[in-house]
DNA sequence: TACACGATGTTGAGAGTTCAACAAACCGTT
DNA sequence: AACGGTTTGTTGAACTCTCAACATCGTGTA
């Protein structure tokens, strides 16, 4: 038996779903042009500016950025040819590799990021009033929580 | 002069795009399963099926289903050789062409529909409170109005 | 030690998206 | 009618993502 949306729902999953193909479209166009770069990317980028020493398991990389491993050992050698990112054997584990985030990497993230937080500034938070946001944060994590326990990615 | 994120603006950015990517992938993975079809692909069925005639230009169509021109060009090969969708030229336009859904494309439609409902109810609407749908679709018009006046897609 | 099982990371092919370039047809003006 | 500028839709190349297959190495067990 087929559970469908009222007319109340239909409209709020629309109109849902169109904020944020305008808004993830606006904002990675806006990242692509500023440093030539698709989102994806960036993530990776600021997960691994985090760690200690500038580096990380490529699964906890994975994990970390939302991202499957074979996307990621893709997403590395594009960064890796771009000088930002470099591959280092892992010491304690001979499978396993180490992502590191080079200095020219670093910088171009210090870059990146002004931008880009610019565009979510823009676009996201001066659109809501403080209300909103609060909401918008609680409705994620009541989202985020149960995707988590699905066990994907 | 950068205007940064505080530390609650950080952890609601974070819980958005982590919930959007866990979202969205999970929606079109279903999706895929099921029917064999991107999320972008359903859209553009959706669409047509509700134009009347079941029959729209392709630009019209490309606005309707938040899609560029050349996606949905090449959306629309695609759905043709499924043999879900066929191109008619525009009789009052020579440079246009229609898209039309074929009946073969609208019995798929109506079986994907089904798990695609069930699959936005169960990752959507059943994790948030009355109150929590309707302050997601006013926060999701008032990002899509102003996306909408950037005048994208 | 030897074996099965699980985890890590990479690879290649196929599919979808983006971007710029392009041909064709419409429109307004002269 | 002819011209320039605009709109429509397609194309091909480059890029990213997904998926399945694979080689490699760790881990527990007999």
């Amino acid at each position: 038996m087929t559970r469908w949306l009222d007319a109340g729902e239909q409209e709020v999953w629309r109109a849902f779903l169109e904020s944020h193909h305008r808004f993830f479209d606006q904002i990675g166009r806006e990242l692509n042009q500023d440093c030539g770069m698709p989102h994806a990317y960036y993530e990776v980028l600021v997960r691994l500016s985090e760690a200690p020493g500038r580096r990380l398991r490529m699964s906890e990389l994975a994990d970390r950025s939302q991202s499957s491993r074979s996307r990621l050992s893709h997403a590395v050698s594009r960064l890796e040819e771009s000088g930002w990112v470099r591959r280092e054997t892992c010491p304690s584990d001979a499978r396993g590799a180490e992502a590191v985030l080079t200095d020219e990497g670093f910088a171009v993230l210090e870059s990146a990021a002004r931008s880009h937080v610019e565009s979510v500034r823009r676009h996201l938070f001066d659109q809501l009033t403080a209300g909103q946001v609060r909401q918008l944060g609680e409705i994620s994590r009541a989202m985020r929580d149960h995707l988590r326990s699905l066990g994907g990615c």
